[in-house]
DNA sequence: TATGAGGCCTGTAGCAACTACAGGGTCAAG
DNA sequence: CTTGACCCTGTAGTTGCTACAGGCCTCATA
């Protein structure tokens, strides 16, 4: 039942320095200690880390995390908070997949247009800059 | 033919304190004064800061924009290096598509799970912290 | 000619989200 | 009783900028 911090570090694949910054941004609360000082942490502790390790995965912002975890922490508030979180992020992720998808294009171009020759005969410089001019 | 700070930034979208951030770590050379002490760009520094923006927009750190500076600064190196820098990018961004893609299915879960009740019938919290027991 | 708005200068400090020390205390095994 | 793995605090570094502060320079207009 009860964790170190490697522990829980390792349950939730993250550094016991990213535990200790959570904590001292205040995502994590500030855990019971031990008698020889050593954080104490419990399954709830565990449970949150995971929360946001998680969220960050899918690329929440901390800030973002803060407010899901807000909301949940608000036992009788309807779940419509989360929802709109979450589906907002749904449009950004969905925005920087057709970004990439864009880039992965122009980068194809950029390797297509060299031919295995040397810089003079390559335009990778050029497609890349817009000088031309001189 | 003379360029200002200012009209670089303009010119290639970028702000002037990052024209001068990139001078400072060597991105870009230091650029000749005028009696007043201004930057005096000429058209090579336009093209020089145009091909980091550009590599920046296709998600090249500056790291690897310096790589690629360099094998541009050998004339008669042959392209392959900068190919091979760009195919590796290439990877890396299909890497990144793939798994946005699965954030976005994960995503979609979650929201669907959420029926627009209070938490404590939402599953969105569950959903994302893999705790259960207690 | 003065004056005000805008541009430029240097230098430092801040942002996210960690990561990496330095310099020490603690614990369990052999 | 010592060794090595763990833990503690606190500070500074990372990437790629961005934002001041405090001060010149320049140009158009009154």
């Amino acid at each position: 039942m009860a964790l170190t911090i490697g522990e829980m570090g390792k349950a939730t694949n993250t550094k016991i320095e990213t535990i200790r910054y959570y904590e001292k941004i205040g995502l994590l609360p500030k855990p019971a200690r031990t008698s020889s000082n050593y954080r104490d942490y419990g399954q709830a502790e565990l449970g949150r880390l995971s929360f946001i390790r998680r969220s960050r995965d899918l690329g929440f912002s901390l800030d973002k995390v803060r407010a899901l975890l807000g909301v949940s922490d608000e036992k009788s508030c309807n779940c419509a908070g989360i929802d709109r979180i979450a589906s907002q992020h749904l449009l950004e992720v969905d925005r920087k997949i057709a970004d990439l998808r864009a880039l992965r294009r122009e980068l194809k171009a950029v390797i297509d247009s060299c031919d295995g020759g040397t810089v003079a005969e390559c335009r990778i410089i050029e497609a890349l800059g817009p000088v031309a001019s001189t």
